[in-house]
DNA sequence: TATGAATGAGCCTTCATTCAT
DNA sequence: CATGAATGAAGGCTCATTCAT
C-alpha cells in the first residue's frame, strides 16, 4: 500500500512526483480508457518500474479515485464560494458556469476519465465518497436555479430538463473542446447560459 | 466466425435467438460496461455455453459492432426520411429531435453502450463504419440547422456550439431517463429544442 | 471458477480429472510446501495450461482445501463408523488407532499439507469448515478415551494429555514413515496404543 | 549484509535491538507462517523502516536462520551437559525432558516456526548446519535410550518408536501448550515420560 | 447447433532487496 | 544507523477464443 512519507520535506517530494503521475495516468487514460491502460502502459509512460509506481498510487482503481478527486474536489470548492457570495442568482450562475467549464477544460483528461467510468462511480460501493461529490455538486446547482426561480429572475420551461441540459452540456464539452480553438472556455460558457437563460428572461 | 444457416425456416429461429443475445449482452454491457462484462457473464445470462454463444455473436467486439449499428441504422434511416420531406427546418428538426429522443430512449442500453465506448469507436479502424454512421448523423443536423439559418426561421448566437449542446443533451438522456417518469420522451424532446430556440426567434 | 458440468458422462469425467489434479497437487505441495509451490509447478506437473488447471481448481486456496476434505472426510466416516459399533472402548480405540494411521499413510501428502498450513488453518474464516471437520475428529477422540475411563477399562495419569500424545503421535507420523520400511502401519498404530496405555492398564 | 560494530558498546546496543528484532519476527511468523510474513509487516512491528530492518537480519532467511539458532544452540547445550553427567540413563532422560520441554515453551513462538518451516530446512543446502543442530539433538537422545536399554533401566517395545513419539510429543506442544494454564511444563515434561516408560518398568 | 474442456497471453499486484541520501 | 524510493522478477488469476465431441 501507498504510506506517504511524514517527514515534510519527504512528503513535499513525494506529493509532487505523485501528481506528475496522476497527470500521465490521467493523460493514457483519457485515451485509451481506464481499462483498456494495463499497468504496463503506466510503467512505461510514467518511468517507473511497477514496484516504484505502485508507492504512488496504492492501487489502479485507487489511482483512479484520486484522478476524480483532484477534479471534483476544486470543482466543489469553487462551486461553493460562489454560491455563497451576495450576488444575485443569475450572477451566480454564470459565475459558476464560467468557473466549471474552465475547470472541465483544464481538467480535460481527468473528466473524460470520470464520464467514462461513469457505469463504474454509480454502482460499486467503494466509489461512495466520489458520487457524493458528483451528487454535491449537481445539488448546488439545482439549489442555485430554484433560488432564481423563487426570486423571480430566472424561468424555466422545466427547471430540471434546464438542469439536466446544463449538465449534458458541460460534462459534454471535453469530447470536442480543443484549446486554442475558435471559442475561449468563457465563450463557451456564456453561450451555455444564454441557450438555458435567454428564451426565459423576463 | 458466426455464418448464419441460409435455409429461411431456419436462418428466422437464428435471427429471433441473436436478437436475444444482441438485447441480452447490450444490457449487461450497459449495467456493467462492456470491458467489464465477460464472456462468462454473457454466456451465464443467455443460457449459452461459450461455444453456442459463438454461433450468434461471432467475437465479442463484434456484438458490440452490432449493437451499435442497431442502434445507428434506424437512427440514420429515420432522420434521413425527415429531412427528405417538404417541411420547414424548424418543423423537420422538432420532428428529428422527437425522434431521436424516442429511439434514444428506446435503445437506452444500447446507447449507453455506445456512449461509454465512444473513445474505443473514435479511435481503432475497425470502427471506421460506426463511426461514419455516427458523423453522417450529426452531419445532417448541422445541415438542418444551416438551412434553418439561411431560411431565416432558425437564429444562433453560435449555430456551432447549439449543435453540440443538443448532441449532449440528447446523448446524456439515457443516463437519466427513465421509462414512465414524469417527462415524457416528446416532452424531453420539445424541451430540449425550446431550449435551442426559445432565445433566438425572430 | 470452477462449475463442474452437471451432465453425469461428463461429470465423471471433469471429476476423475480433478483427482488427479488433486493428487498431483499435494504431492508436490507436501514436498516443497504450499506457499513455495506456484501455480506455475502445478501447471507444468500437471501437463495442464493455467486455465485449464483453474477449470478444476477454482483458486490455489480452494485446492488446498479439497485436498484438506479429501483427508479428513473420510477419516471421519470411518472414525463415526468404529465409534457406533457396541465394542468396549479399549477395542474401538486400538481399532480406531489403527485406520487412523492407516489412512494417514496412505495420504501421506496430503497429510504432511494439513500439518504444514495448519496455523491457516486454525486462524483464516475460510478455513472454518475444515477446521471444524479437525475438531469433529479429536472430539472423537477425546469422548473414546472418556468412555473408556468411565467404564474402568481404561485409565490415564492425565487424559487430556494422553489425548495429545496420540495426536501428537499420529499427526508426526507422515514425516518419517516409509512405505516398505521395518514397520508396517499396524504396527506403528499398536505401538501408539501400547504407549499410551500398557502403563495403565488394570 | 548486516555488519555488526566492533566497539564495545556500539555491540551491545546492537545486539539488544538484533534480539528483540529476532523476538518480533518469531512471534509474527509463528502467528502468520513464515512466508505469509512480508518484510513490509516486520518493519511495521518493529518500527524500522526497510533499510534499518536490514541492518539487524541481513536477509529475511537470515533470520529465519538465526531463529533456528536461537532455538537449537541452547538446547543442545542443556541436553549435552545433562549427558555429560553421572546420572543413570533414565534420570538423564527424565532431566533432559524436562529440560527440552521447558525450553521448547520458553521459544513457543521459534518452535512453531521451526516446526513449519521444517521441510525447507530438510530439503535445502544452505539449512545444513540447522539440519545438523536438529539431527545432533536426535541422536543424542537416541543414544540415551540406546545406554537405558543396555544398562537394562530402560525397555521398549521398539526404542525406535518411542524416540519417534517422544519427539512427536514435544515437538507437538507449542501447537497447544499455553503458559499459566493447567499443567505445569515440568508436569508436561514427566507426563510424557511416563507415557514412555512406565508400560515397561521392571 | 451446442457443449465445455482447454489454451496462453496478459492482467494487476506483491515482495525481498538495494541504495542514494 | 536509518530512511524510503525504487527495482523487477514472480505470483495468482482472468478471459476471449477454439475445437473435439
Amino acid at each position: 500500500m501507498a504510506v506517504p512519507p511524514t517527514r515534510p520535506a519527504l512528503r513535499e517530494r513525494y506529493d509532487r512526483k505523485q501528481r506528475t503521475v496522476l497527470a500521465t495516468a490521467a493523460q493514457l487514460f483519457a485515451q485509451r480508457g481506464y481499462q483498456r491502460t494495463s499497468v504496463g502502459d503506466l510503467t512505461e509512460a510514467t518511468g517507473l518500474a511497477a514496484g516504484g509506481l505502485y508507492h504512488y498510487i496504492g492501487s489502479k482503481e485507487q489511482l483512479l479515485i484520486r484522478i476524480c478527486d483532484e477534479l471534483m474536489d476544486p470543482l466543489l470548492e469553487q462551486a461553493e464560494a460562489i454560491v455563497a457570495t451576495d450576488e444575485p442568482p443569475e450572477v451566480q450562475l454564470r459565475a459558476l458556469v464560467r468557473a466549471w467549464v474552465a475547470h472541465v477544460e483544464q481538467h480535460r483528461h481527468h473528466m473524460l476519465v470520470f464520464q467514462q467510468e461513469r457505469h463504474t462511480i454509480e454502482r460499486e460501493p467503494q466509489w461512495r465518497l466520489v458520487r457524493g461529490k458528483r451528487k454535491a455538486f449537481e445539488r448546488l446547482l439545482e439549489q442555485l436555479l430554484e433560488r432564481g426561480e423563487q426570486a423571480g429572475t430566472l424561468r424555466f420551461a422545466d427547471r430540471q430538463l434546464a438542469l439536466l441540459g446544463l449538465l449534458a452540456m458541460v460534462n459534454y464539452t471535453p469530447q470536442w473542446y480543443r484549446p486554442g480553438g475558435r471559442l475561449s472556455a468563457q465563450q463557451v460558457a456564456d453561450g451555455y447560459c444564454d441557450l438555458l437563460l435567454d428564451g426565459h428572461r423576463a
